[in-house]
DNA sequence: GTTCAAACCGAACGCACGTTCTGTTTCTTG
DNA sequence: CAAGAAACAGAACGTGCGTTCGGTTTGAAC
């Protein structure tokens, strides 16, 4: 039981890093296969069918994130620096060599917004918890006293996602060396935001 | 010469629709063909192969949106005015029933970040363009004195397409019905912070 | 060391893809 | 209306895809 749950692994891993450039879709069973040095039927034996495989890069990607981004952020203290944390252990998960597409969560959100089924699913599950995660940071600050009270948590989750986002933007399409620079800017801004009352203001304002 | 063009302005608009869900992999000449009742050769007659396809596509789409975003916000004062015209465009434009799977160029980015080629590189110009347009906006509202002197144009061109983008997500991944609200609440922070000094911190600033 | 399951290979399958070629129809133009 | 070009159909091709099946090798347990 050990020789097999070996090779799945290394499947998973050089799945992750081609899922990461060329999307989940991308993903074929026999150019894995070579790139592994196995057979079609031997690789896809490890996983039944081709969605089996795909939920599965999802779930190994999923427990990579987690070890790399959520879970050393706890060892920061709740609040802005948890906040902190995360928006920079984010960036060094989106540069990682084992993904040289960039965050293959947001090349798996373009690819399966539109596109029912279990990967979906779970991928929604996935992107909500890490949402939960940077909001219950979001709301220590405002309990810490380090943002202010009349805060909006889900807003600043909003801008933080946007902020990922427009970094894998500048990063992957535009090849921008300061897409880090920008990202930490925009990102600092948004901490002065959350601190200073009347600088966010409410949804029904303007125009 | 009037017929031929008719017919493939007719397989643009509809491939126009299947990229906004699919992707520009996603688009399959057969596919089309069935949904235009047409046979496949008689299809790709009109652009000889699919490379050439998926950049009219592109093309076709870019013209679109300098049609629907982009000229239209010259109607409105050079600042301020124009830099809301643009914004409220653009949520209009992604939500437009033509592109059902929200804007073809957010799907297009991720498809082809990773592959060189004509299509990637038309599309980096055609989106440089569409921040240049953001940014002589920005720049626009400097010189009126809508916006603070000292603002680095760029940065506020990076928290916009950010906000897009985050839009995005939550309006294709999540379905989230208040996507626009929240996007829009990023949107007039963002103003506040290009009026105002010192909420807008240097990059060096911070962790 | 034997036994038996797990791991893997190789070939084949049906299918959809993009592309090409040869006709046939349809429009356009003089 | 006739001539010629443009627009399209239909069949075929090679390729790669995911999947299945029978057989072979490898590994672990008693």
């Amino acid at each position: 039981m050990a020789k097999g749950d070996e090779t799945r692994n290394a499947i998973l891993r050089t799945a992750i890093g081609v899922a990461s450039v060329n999307g989940l879709d991308g993903l074929t069973i026999g150019g894995l296969a070579k790139e592994m040095g196995l057979s079609k039927s031997g690789l896809i034996a490890h996983f039944g069918t081709k969605e089996a495989l795909q939920l599965a890069v999802l779930q190994a990607a999923a427990a990579m994130f987690g070890n790399r981004v959520i879970f050393p952020a706890r060892r920061a203290d709740p609040g802005v620096a948890q906040f902190r944390a995360l928006f920079n252990n984010w960036i060094k998960w989106a540069r990682s060599p084992e993904l040289p597409g960039g965050c293959i969560f947001v090349a798996a959100i373009v690819d399966l917004d539109d596109k029912p089924g279990l990967c979906r699913y779970y991928l929604t599950k996935m992107q909500k918890e890490w949402l939960g995660a940077v909001e219950v940071a979001v709301t220590d600050a405002v309990k810490n006293g380090e943002f202010r009270e009349n805060l909006d948590p889900a807003q600043v989750v909003f801008g933080f996602m946007s902020i990922l986002q427009g970094f894998h933007l500048y990063e992957r399409l535009f090849r921008e060396r300061s897409a880090d620079i920008r990202a930490r800017a925009a990102f600092e801004s948004l901490i002065i935001r959350a601190r200073h009352p009347d600088s966010f203001p409410n949804a029904d304002e303007g125009e």
